[in-house]
DNA sequence: GACTGGCACTCGCTACAGTCGAGTGCCAGG
DNA sequence: CCTGGCACTCGACTGTAGCGAGTGCCAGTC
């Protein structure tokens, strides 16, 4: 069944409501609060017919009609038009990210940022190493048999290991295996490096081979087969906004996930620009059932390197929430570019 | 007045067993549940004298007693022997803690293995720079007029910081100063860099004036005036174990306070390696006034470069939490050692 | 055919009264 | 100083009743 342009302005006006009084709402409220031009028992016909659809249902019997999930999707599809920022809010993403001093500033500035526009749990992942290319290596002896190697990568990252070296090297070798190892791997994409770290051991020479071999494992081992990724989070004081209304009772099992790094990643890692609701019950991950997500990707230009999103109850303001993710993305884009 | 040996049993046995019921405690329930060897009502007049002492409290007439943190003080203080670890517990430290690859590592290992022992939320402290030394200062280049410098801390430490140069420096000049920086700054410990760098300054040649100041600059702002402290967080999701009838009913304060790096830099940021208990009011922040905290330093050997701890209720099991803090400590701090 | 006003019905919420029982404070006696 | 006994308090629980928001349905109107 084709629902109406009517049916569809009761829904809208429902998930307004709802959204903003966090209570269920009724045939009258709606009349009398949005101009939809009949009166309450018409209402009530559409709501049956929405209710039937599966996009809103009643806590119980006299009561209200609250959205569902898929209530909430619609809304979101078809029913939302992403509301512009207000200039207070401009103001305040400017405000908050200009004197970040490093990539790690930078995250921690965005995820607090974001927590406190959207007023739910944000979630910034840093710029994937998998997306990143390498800028330099620096190797740097901390004893005759331990070597420490710092990639720095062109997003900003740096990630540093400790390589157990079997023989000493005296200065000049590792100043060798410096600049091989730089000059084969530089401006080169983390993902494509592991042939080439291949041939960096083949290619060198006796006295450093063995050497090669150690670094080229920790290289391989660390930087590129277990992802370094790593997330922020901030802002879970704002899930006891609502009383313990949202998520069902129990911040538990929201708590739990949020603890869960690779499920972090799940939800905010993204490959596309795009951005993505996840409403209630669409979620993959079983403790997340009664929140919904907005992620989207961000990185210079047009390029993604990491993801960051929200996390809310399903009961959110979806169109400004969007926006304000939207906007904290490309201004951490734009950030990113500079350097 | 003083209070005799039977008080203080009882006042102990109140403590056991609120802790492990979360009810409050009658006469008749104690008299039964431990060898006190002498009638409710004499318990009764006990708890009426340890009451009248401020020890414990009734929630409202005919309910039992509770505990007050004045109580709890006394019961660490005096009535608590340290309970030893289990060989699981044992068992479960070392297995948690071996096989971790870097600081990184090491820190968010031990988060969750204490969060995950004593079921509450757990904060461990990166080893502070303040109380670290230099091991190496390398300065890459990243483009002509872009130095970054690593600073590698003999705790295991790296930190890095980008320095805009005033003009280009070459490849040579790079060295140089790489070599003077070293030479000055090694194996010192970061408080006692300061003048050091200034000396470093003034002692530089003309031709690296300029670029020294810039590097001693960002070295003396990001590494020494802003004590670049970081801290570890896990658990969160225990605060809600006993169902929100700890923390008098909201979550929200104690959230919010452990989202402050600052706040959490407080409670366990330690500088002997001393294991504080501090319990409910005895806490300087307000948000975590229904909250008790134990926190000791941990470090290689006897000195301590950071501290670590849990939250929780502020009925809790001190004497199994203190040891398991500890035990975590010591094998942290073995663990630092040898490196 | 679509909308409206009216009406009976449902059911959660609140208030209130009554009961129960755990736990206490006090006191007289050993 | 300890104990048994007793009266008392007060929160927790139960059952009942009234209220009111909100619904579904139906007959009537445009």
């Amino acid at each position: 069944m084709a629902l109406d342009d009517r049916k569809l302005d009761v829904l809208r006006a429902i998930v307004e409501d709802y959204v903003s009084t966090q209570e269920p709402v009724g045939s009258k409220a709606l009349v009398e609060r949005h101009q939809l031009g009949v009166s309450p028992a018409t209402v009530r016909n559409d709501m049956a017919v929405l209710e039937e659809e599966g996009y809103i249902r009643q806590p119980h019997t006299s009561a209200g009609r609250v959205p569902t999930d898929r209530g909430y999707r619609l809304f979101v599809d078809r029913l939302s038009t992403v509301k512009p920022l207000s200039p207070a809010e401009r103001r305040a993403i400017e405000r908050f990210l200009v004197g970040a001093v490093d990539l790690d500033d930078v995250v921690h500035r965005t995820v607090r940022l974001l927590a406190q526009l959207t007023r739910q749990v944000a979630v910034v992942q840093y710029p994937s190493l998998a997306r990143s290319s390498v800028r330099h290596l620096e190797l740097v002896p901390i004893s005759t048999t331990r070597l420490m190697v710092v990639m720095i990568a062109n997003t900003g990252r740096v990630e540093q290991r400790l390589v157990e070296l079997p023989a000493p090297l005296d200065e000049s070798q590792v100043t060798t295996l410096r600049r091989l190892t730089n000059e084969k791997l530089c401006g080169c994409k983390l993902s494509d490096t592991p042939p080439l770290v291949q041939s960096l051991v083949e290619e060198s020479a006796p006295e450093l081979r063995a050497a090669t071999v150690a670094l080229s494992t920790v290289l391989l081992e660390t930087l590129v087969e277990r992802h370094e990724e790593r997330v922020a989070l901030a802002g879970t004081a704002n899930l006891t906004r609502g009383g313990l209304l949202d998520f069902s009772g129990s911040l538990r099992p929201i708590l739990e996930a949020l603890e869960e790094e690779v499920i972090l990643l799940k939800l905010i890692g993204e490959v596309e620009p795009i951005t993505r609701v996840r409403i209630g019950d669409e979620n993959e991950i079983d403790n997340l059932r009664s929140a919904s997500i907005v992620s989207t990707g961000y990185g210079p230009g047009v390029t993604v390197v990491g993801g960051l999103g929200v996390l809310g109850p399903t009961r959110m303001d979806y169109p400004g929430t969007i926006a304000t993710v939207r906007a904290v993305a490309r201004y951490v884009g734009e950030l990113l570019a500079q350097n």
